[in-house]
DNA sequence: TATTGTTATACTCTATAACTATA
DNA sequence: TATAGTTATAGAGTATAACAATA
């Protein structure tokens, strides 16, 4: 290990190796993580605005529209205009959307296993705190 | 904040904050993260063989090849053939790189301070080390 | 046989600007 | 005036495969 102090070599570096094991572990459901993460947002707030999805995740509202499409056309979710507001659309997963769901859920689960198993759950509870804290504001 | 527990979430996000500061931060410099990156690695580590610096950045070879160029054109780094290997290169800062770093070092140090400002030494050194402890092996 | 650096390629991600329709 | 979604586009990141030179 040649690095250095800074955070964001340490981040970058976790990043890497995490997405590393996650590709290969959805690409058999024909998911990249970016689809997993947009499917367990939509599934835990049904409803959700699409803008919003995007403010969540770090997806900017115009890179996140073909990423809908895609998810759209697979038929794992669909859109309804928004009840007080006609511009925007609600989101809420397909049936198939649910079971595709259900399926990358538990490889997701499996991927954060293998890769925290060094963590006990105090220290996942810490990591996930202290990443919150990072830019905030 | 909608994100569940999934620490992979919550890497990427904190992964995209950071960057989205430190992006424009460098960008007067004409640099990009990993290009810093590539700089801090050889001037702490001079005569590092290039796939070395691929290895501890998470940047496959393949891709490393125009990042180095890309520093070579500008004359920040110079290469040597490896003493001991002919296949490989050591990759060392020219005096212009050297002076490229210094600039760079102080705009990623006040970075560093601008996103981390929340934490405490003894928290910084925590997320360093749970950084470290994800994905090992 | 395996490894370092290279080339080529395809795909994905990301940032930016401009447009529309609604608010 | 501002916001949600869209389109278009360019640049950057990433994965894969194949090759030459050397180990």
């Amino acid at each position: 290990m040649l690095l250095g102090d800074l955070i964001g070599f340490h981040l970058r570096l976790a990043t890497t190796r995490m997405m590393n094991d996650l590709r290969p572990a959805l690409a058999d459901l024909e998911l990249r993580p970016v689809l997993f993460a947009i499917l367990e947002l939509v599934r835990v707030n049904p409803g959700i605005i699409q803008m919003r999805v995007g403010d969540e995740l770090g997806v900017q509202r115009a890179n996140l529209v073909p990423l809908i499409n895609e998810l759209m056309k697979r038929g794992a979710i669909k859109r309804k205009i928004a009840k007080h507001d006609k511009r925007a659309y609600s989101l809420y997963l397909t049936a198939t959307g649910e079971l595709l769901h259900d399926r990358a859920k538990r490889v997701v689960l499996e991927h954060e296993e293998r890769i925290l198993k060094r963590l006990n759950a105090t220290d996942r509870n810490k990591l996930r705190w202290l990443l919150d804290e990072v830019a905030v504001d």
